[in-house]
DNA sequence: CCTACCGATCGGTAGG
DNA sequence: CCTACCGATCGGTAGG
């Protein structure tokens, strides 16, 4: 009288799937309407299903903001770094990283431009567990530029007395100011700056010029 | 049987001392709950007064939210804006817009940091009268920097083929990444680096040294 | 995963 | 500028 193997296998895969599209549409929305605005019945209006629908995945609200957190992360993990990661260490990985970035805004692979730098200036003033996530997520992602940048001056392609926690800091800040500024006045120069500046910094600190192709190559819509 | 006189002028004066502290609240709420999070009743909780209190002064929502932007812009020219114009034109007043938004935000002046920087992530993916207005002043603060830059250019302190779009670009940026980083992680590091690196920059771009003291001397707290 | 419902809070109005 | 109230929407629960 317990289902079949085969029922449970395709009720999980059936699961699963939905999870996965409510996540898409939640990160979607958080990056438009924020973390708050994303509620349960506006999400549910778009996936054109039921409150409860969405409740019967996630149990809270705080739940679902939280499975959104990871999913934004796996994403930016999959469309980011994991292709930037492909360039050989040092200064063109480093480099790769920051074009994989600035062209995922370009593209506007979500509306808002980035799930975490918004939900960074959304979450400040308010504690909790999603705050708490963040938080540890951005630390994450300037660790991850600092370190690129380590390894360019150990491999001796930048200057040795190049100041990692400053390149990255600039590298970053450079990238941060891509979010809002061409949504919210149409100006696509950000995108330009963020290059040139970065590439300036970067020859300046030593850097070979040949390792800065740009525009970068767009990188392959390989199948997730 | 009309009001007298002074019934009238303390009538106004009170008024307008009212209106003063709803927009102050309300210019720092927005800072942490955002423009969408300064809910009538929450404000009036901070006053201390019912609801109805802040819809004697503004008629509606948006309408508060329209004032609160001005409010913020004024509050800006006031502690950011003017008192780095007292700075001879030039490097050394671009330099001193510089410290002077940093300390702005180094010093809490606003909880959230930047009511700009918080409403223009806030208002990407929300169209109307607020975000339009958002978008105008970001693009007022982003126009004083570039015209900075042409001055110092202009003058001869930086280098006659110094990109003044591309400069603004890096200040500006530098600036906004330490509005969320330090509140959110804790790390003061941001404040730090935002101004080596826009130090560098100015210097590497053939600016003199010695124009540029640093830190800054706390701007003078004036009465307003 | 649906309908029906709960108390709380939202922006805003009416009457005084 | 107060109390009292309006319909809409919020997060979440109950029952099926």
């Amino acid at each position: 009288m317990t289902t079949t193997r085969a029922g449970v296998d395709g009720r999980r895969l059936r699961g699963d799937r939905t999870r996965t599209a409510i996540l898409d549409h939640a990160v979607a929305l958080a990056t438009t309407a924020g973390l708050e605005g994303l509620t349960l019945s506006r999400l549910a209006g778009r996936l054109d299903v039921g409150k409860s629908a969405v409740l019967a995945h996630f149990p809270s609200k705080e739940a679902l903001q939280l499975a959104a957190i990871e999913h934004a992360r796996h994403q930016v993990v999959r469309e980011v770094v994991r292709p930037a990661l492909a360039a050989p260490r040092g200064v063109r990985r480093l480099w790769a990283l920051h074009l994989s970035r600035l062209a995922f805004y370009e593209r506007a692979a979500l509306p808002g431009g980035c799930f975490i730098a918004t939900a960074e200036f959304e979450m400040l003033g308010r504690p909790g567990a999603a705050r708490d996530r963040v938080a540890e997520v951005v630390t994450e992602w300037t660790g991850l530029l600092r370190g690129l940048t380590e390894q360019a001056v150990a491999l001796g392609e930048l200057a040795a007395d190049t100041d990692p926690g400053l390149l990255a800091f600039e590298v970053d800040a450079a990238g941060l100011a891509c979010v809002a500024r061409p949504r919210l006045t149409g100006d696509h120069g950000p995108y330009v700056h963020a290059r040139r500046s970065v590439r300036d910094r970067l020859v300046g600190l030593g850097a070979d010029p040949a390792l800065l192709t740009d525009p970068a190559p767009a990188p392959a819509r390989e199948p997730s």
